[in-house]
DNA sequence: CCGTTGACTTCCT
DNA sequence: CAGGAAGCCAACG
């Protein structure tokens, strides 16, 4: 089986628990190790849409914990809801208390 | 193969 | 402090 770049950021982000968020940095650092290639996961959300199973791209936010991919969703409120509806709260695109609710795919829920 | 793009990040102005 | 440009890496055309 060959594993793309993508469907390692897929699995990645089906790890991330309920309740949580992770950035685009923290698992491109993950996966290629430089938290440069946030593209690289951000693309491979773009695709993550034609993926199976779903993936819990709303738990993915940038470095400051803002809904930047909420534009690529049904709708532009999707995003926010989802998170919203996982106990996270959401003020103005911007994930709360980010820093509590981040997870890191190295740092699996305690 | 080369150029463009992209749901990012960081530096510079 | 806010906005713009550069850097980064991988996929697509």
């Amino acid at each position: 089986m060959k594993k793309d770049f993508f469907e390692l950021v897929y699995q990645v982000v089906r790890c991330i628990p309920k309740g949580r968020v992770t950035s685009y940095s923290a698992i491109s650092e993950y996966l290629t190790g430089s938290k440069r290639s946030a593209r690289m996961v951000g693309w491979a959300m773009n695709n993550s849409h034609n993926v199976h199973p779903y993936v819990p791209a709303h738990r993915v936010v940038n470095h400051q914990g803002l809904l930047t991919g909420f534009r690529h969703f049904a709708t532009p409120t999707q995003m926010q809801e989802l998170l919203e509806a996982e106990g996270i709260p959401i003020k103005d695109k911007q994930v709360q208390n980010f820093e509590k609710y981040f997870w890191h795919p190295n740092q699996l829920s305690e």
